[in-house]
DNA sequence: AATGAATGAGCATTCATTCAT
DNA sequence: GATGAATGAATGCTCATTCAT
């Protein structure tokens, strides 16, 4: 409806993206998302047997569309210092470019449905963070406190720094709000 | 129904935060609520005519605590850096003691009904907390960038130490983790 | 809306009832049964929570009927036999006068809803048969064989000959056929 | 899928047949027959337009085959008695090994889909029997009552005793209880 | 003010049927 | 003929909200 979809099954997890994100998972009804998506309300259900599973689903691509885009260039730089710094950057851009699909996976992480999904199995897709964090430590880098600590800080202080920028159309000075933010975390991290 | 209540309208605040944080806000039915606070359906609505104005209620009554829980015992630091750490601390116990109630919270940040309350008013309760920021600033004893950024990060910096204590079960190192995650807060937030 | 009902509960069952035997119990939808009723949707859930429930108590309340219906002026009676004549002709008579609550009946029969309903428990109302047989058999009068199927000939017997004058026209021999009957199958179940 | 079928027309009756009587028609969904019958949801639909269509062929075909099982051995006997003795022991023992088709023949007893199908064609299948309860009119062996009574009556005490003997687990003693039941019968319908 | 029965729009899900391949 | 993806009307049930008592 919206544009030509490849197939249906792709159309309805967009759909679903965009709705979960504008509305919430309980306030978008299934014949909303089929609507959008442009297919029929059985549809939707012959791909997704659950409201539910339609959630979970789009949480994993959600999930690994941003481990994705973090890792852009990744191969390219040396230090872990360079390293850490690119993924701070890439999560800040693709969180601006796409605010609602990092919405979306904020409201997992308060939401009921959290406890039903394997957070194990969501955080495969940032072993490349967990091994980074191992190996700054590891080599006498970053500070040596708990490694999950770590891992959270940086994350929640990366989505504190996109939704300052965003809520306050600060994108102008966005390169600025990186680095700046970015120095802030890292001598916070790093060994003295 | 649970203790004995002043007044209804208290009896129904306290279901609601009870009921919302347990089961989120669309899981919860105002039937339910009532029922728990030990009123009839209707007394509800006569104190909140929608559900939508529970919930902001609710909401307030919650970050009220919390910015009490907050500022205990403030006035007797001296310092920034110990006003900071006495904060820094007080923030996390409370979340620890009251998961419920920080989870609840936190379901505004990404729910839909962030946009319906003002944000302005929620956090002229947090007015304490931007002028030691701003004291910090001008003294030059905190990094001169966007205030706001700074805020931000504190306090999911500080949620991020209590999710990671709680999830892991790491109620004995509170001390521990709550003193070195500050210095790690507060030498990348200060000026070097 | 079909005339006006003490209360709403009772409105409900006997327009289940009546839509029930005229489209059977799958056929027909809850919405269907509120509006015969005369009363919203949710009313009826309030009553009976399930389709499942609705279905079961009216199914005790036809057979409740029933079981009243059979026992009119049984007590005049003074032998065995006239006593299940009377029964026997009472039977036919509410089932001529009753058709669709006999069918209701009937549905349970052969229904995937008779082994969720106790059968012991819809049988203690016609434990005044059971009484009637037992004394029979134990005084002499009729045939020694199992109890039970006593019981259950001369019910499907006595359905037999309601189906055949109901769905023949023949309710001006109803008399006729009622003793007819009678005496066939009085004579078959007595010790000869 | 089950076995291998000979056209997918039987296929699909005999997994109509099973299910049907398993799982009631309401409740036996046409793709859950397709799959039983091992072929594509839209070829049911090539064979039987629709699904009443189908509950009604396959209404025919079990009638078919109960009336054919009832008359096994029939040309062997003389007597009227004999003949309906042996039908009346071909019908329960066949109901004890079938219950599932005798259930589902039950089902159109008191089922609204009894108005949409022939009554006088189903009953063509049994017009041997008709046959002999007029033959047993004439010569004054039988009562001189409605015919179609006799003959309802006859079926019916059948399904009790059907359904006593399997309700109670009294498989052992079916041979007594055909003969206890069929004198019962016989000595009501016969001319004293 | 308090009550709770009543309301009916709204929702997730099912399933008979169609039709392009 | 055969297939099975697609359709969308229909259904049982929920729940925020109203209002007569």
């Amino acid at each position: 409806m919206r544009e030509y979809q490849k197939d249906k099954k792709e159309a309805i997890i967009n759909a679903s993206l965009k709705l979960f994100t504008e509305r919430g998972f309980d306030n978008t009804p299934t014949s909303m998302i089929s609507q959008e998506a442009g297919v029929a309300t059985g549809t939707l259900f012959r791909y997704y047997p659950t409201k539910e599973d339609l959630i979970n689903s789009t949480y994993v691509i959600a999930k690994d569309r941003l481990a994705r885009a973090m890792t852009v260039g990744l191969s390219k730089e040396k230090t872990l210092e360079d390293k850490v710094r690119l993924i701070w950057g890439n999560t800040i851009r693709w969180g601006l470019q796409n605010p609602q699909e990092l919405l979306f996976l904020e409201q997992f992480l308060s939401s009921p449905y959290i406890t039903r999904i394997t957070e194990e199995e969501a955080m495969k897709k940032f072993a490349f963070m967990s091994d980074l964090i191992e190996e700054g430590v590891t080599a006498g880098k970053l500070r040596d406190i708990h490694r999950g600590l770590i891992f959270e800080i940086l994350f929640s202080a990366n989505r504190a720094v996109i939704r300052k920028i965003s809520t306050h159309g600060l994108e102008r000075q966005t390169d600025e709000l990186i680095d700046g933010s970015f120095e802030l975390v890292w001598s916070g991290l790093s060994r003295s």
